[in-house]
RNA sequence: GGUCUGGUAGUUCAGUUGGUUAGAAUACCUGCCUGUCACGCAGGGGGUCGCGAGUUCGAGUCUCGUCCAGACCGCCA
């Protein structure tokens, strides 16, 4: 036997026990009479303690000769410390140490295994199973592991029956690029990983599975970001019999349930709030609502003035940094290049600040009075002490620029708290979105969502306006999850594949099988899919999702550990029937 | 596809205006140490300054290219 018990549990009510421990050296304190020794496993730490005139010779010897990492077992019994350590769960107990068997040596780690590792990402992804011996990744996985089991526990008390869906299936050109498989037996056909198991997921409605949900992979050849990895893990569900209050009801549950259970946080209910007006407030379809800053629409009390930069835009909007007229000017300057950088892309930004004595002193003065600018504070909410920063052009792209301004201001004052939790629902999405590069309207959600009632008409004259059964739910600024209700019906369905451009041919070989099924009875029906990575990581207050998974991706696509993806044999390709069209260079 | 930041000891970093033998902390090794727990003390080893070219009497430092990593924009139905 390896272990009586693990190196978290022995206190001072287990003293004179005989006990068996295995696990890793953590810390090794060598004071020649005495040597300590920190023994670590999941659960724990545990002190162990071999002494000169207590412990056999050759296993002191042993001892002072034990490395970083080396794997040990020991025998020993549980005694009190001289000096108890309080800040450790075992702290009031040692064990000094009889027997000793080093399982396996190990060579010293490149980075050491602490709380706060000397280690840089580089480093802690190549060797990443060592980083996982670190408490915060390994607490990190547990949690995850906490809000799975929350996730099913819930959603299958409520009915809901996990099926899994095939990994290889069919690619289509809708959305984002597909990751392929070659056929070994199909020579020069491919399959593709699941973007999503959406079709299926509808197939298992109209197989009466009524309430499902999965867990499942789902696999997007995009490129990648902080919060965006190639292969991800979403909370899948779907839902027969059903309207969009029945959905927003039913996922509100399981969220309200998820915060309280994860991190003890009630919430009532969840705001919700249209497209339209979250584009309008925030410039964002998924609104950070746990601070203000909102947007104020400056058009009627700045423009006709003789400052044309506002009278030739379509739009001018200020927001009001709350405390910010104490920035220097040089900090103010730092603010301006920040939004003229090229990711952001406004050609300048003028600003207004709001005095402590109630006066107004702005980059514009020339062209505004204190009357004026009183009225930009009104428009905006400032108060004395803040800061108006506005910005003017085009309506979408100032929107944009000034979502990304409010947030990366909220985010230097600490308003983005990550124990505070503010849920929305953001609903009535726009059913198409145009697309510059094809120049035809493409489905923004996906080309099986359902327009609202009556709007199939609108298609015809004004496609942008036609707004779909479609919702997110957005958590601080996150979109963790989205859906909508369906098309059921074939002919609804092959109507929306004729606007978005599909010929007859191309709809019924791409997604013949989905509207076969819809004429055999397909029940009204939606769902919902959960960002399982970045919900996760939001419950537990981070940043980035590759903390929270075991093994992640970098930048570039790549597992640097296992180092891939890599080449492949001749052999392995001539099976595969490809040829590649890269140099051998 | 693009913008930006970084790459110097095992690791995290500093390195001035281009100028002598490239430093610190930590980790590692050796010795000492009668209650440590970030143990302490003394000593030691450890460098292709990512790679390649260029400018220069002289390059870690400047220029160009390239590779790697990270953040972001495009992209992500």
């Amino acid at each position: 036997m390896y272990r009586t018990h693990n190196n978290g549990e022995l206190r001072a009510s287990n003293i004179n026990q005989e006990v068996t421990l295995s696990g890793w050296t953590q810390k090794i304190r060598n004071k020649g009479f005495m040597i300590w020794l920190d023994l670590r496993d999941r659960y724990g730490l545990t002190q162990l303690i071999f002494d000169e005139e207590r412990s056999p010779k050759e296993v002191m010897q042993t001892a002072a000769n034990l490395g970083r990492e080396f794997v040990i077992q020991i025998k020993g019994t549980v005694i009190e410390r001289e000096s108890k350590n309080p800040a450790m769960p075992t702290g009031d107990i040692e064990i000094l140490v009889k027997e000793l068997i080093v399982l396996n040596e190990s060579l010293t780690p490149p980075f050491t295994i602490e709380d706060d590792t000397d280690g840089g990402e580089d480093l802690r992804m190549k060797y990443r199973y060592l980083d996982i011996r670190r408490n915060p990744v390994r607490e990190n996985l547990i949690f995850r592991h906490k809000v799975t089991m929350a996730v099913r526990n819930y959603l299958s008390a409520k009915d809901f029956v996990e099926i899994e869906t095939p990994y290889l299936i069919k690619s289509t050109p809708e959305g984002a690029r597909d990751f392929v498989v070659p056929s070994r037996m199909n020579a020069g056909q491919f399959y593709a990983l699941p973007q999503s198991p959406q079709t299926f997921k509808q197939l298992l409605m109209v197989g009466g599975m009524d309430k499902y949900f999965q867990i499942v992979k789902c696999f997007r050849d995009e490129d990648l970001r902080a919060d965006r990895q190639p292969e991800f893990t979403q909370i899948d569900c779907e839902m027969a019999f059903v309207e969009q209050e029945d959905i927003l009801q039913t996922f509100e549950g399981l969220t309200r349930h998820l915060l309280k259970e994860i991190n003890g946080v009630e919430v009532g209910e969840f705001p919700r709030m249209t497209y339209d007006e979250a584009m309008y407030r925030y410039g964002n379809d998924k609104p950070d609502i746990r601070f203000g800053m909102e947007f104020g629409y400056l058009n009627e009390v700045a423009q006709h003035k003789e400052f044309n930069v506002f009278n030739n835009a379509e739009v001018v909007i200020g927001i009001a940094i709350p405390g910010g007229n104490s920035y220097t000017r040089k900090e103010i300057d730092k603010l301006i290049d920040w939004v003229k950088r090229p990711q952001i892309g406004a050609l300048g930004m003028v600003y207004c600040r709001c005095n402590d004595d109630g006066s107004y002193k702005s980059s514009v003065d020339k062209f505004y009075d204190q009357e004026d600018l009183a009225r930009w504070s009104e428009v905006t909410g400032a108060k004395s002490g803040d800061l108006i920063c506005v910005l003017s052009g085009d309506t979408e792209k100032v929107r944009a620029q000034m979502s990304a301004l409010r947030m990366e201001v909220a985010e230097r004052l600490g308003l983005r708290k990550a124990d505070e939790f503010a849920p929305l629902w953001v609903v009535d999405f726009p059913l198409l979105e145009w697309d510059e590069d094809t120049e035809r309207f493409h489905a923004m959600h996906h080309p099986f969502t359902s327009p609202k009632p009556g709007q199939m008409e609108l298609l015809k004259t004004n496609p942008g306006d036609v707004k779909a059964n479609a919702y997110d739910l957005v958590l601080n600024g996150n979109e963790i999850g989205g859906g909508s209700i369906r098309i059921h019906d074939k002919d609804i369905q092959s109507k929306m594949f004729d606007y978005l451009g599909f010929t007859e041919e191309e709809a019924k070989a791409q997604f013949g099988f989905l509207m076969d099924a819809f004429q055999y009875g397909a029940p009204p029906h939606g769902g919902i899919a959960f960002g399982l990575d970045r919900l996760v990581s939001i419950l537990g207050g981070q940043e980035t999702i590759r903390d929270f998974i075991a093994f992640p991706k970098n930048n570039a696509g790549r597992d640097v550990m296992i180092d891939a993806p890599a080449p492949i044999d001749k052999e392995q390709l001539v099976e595969l029937n490809l040829k590649l069209d890269i140099s051998e260079e």
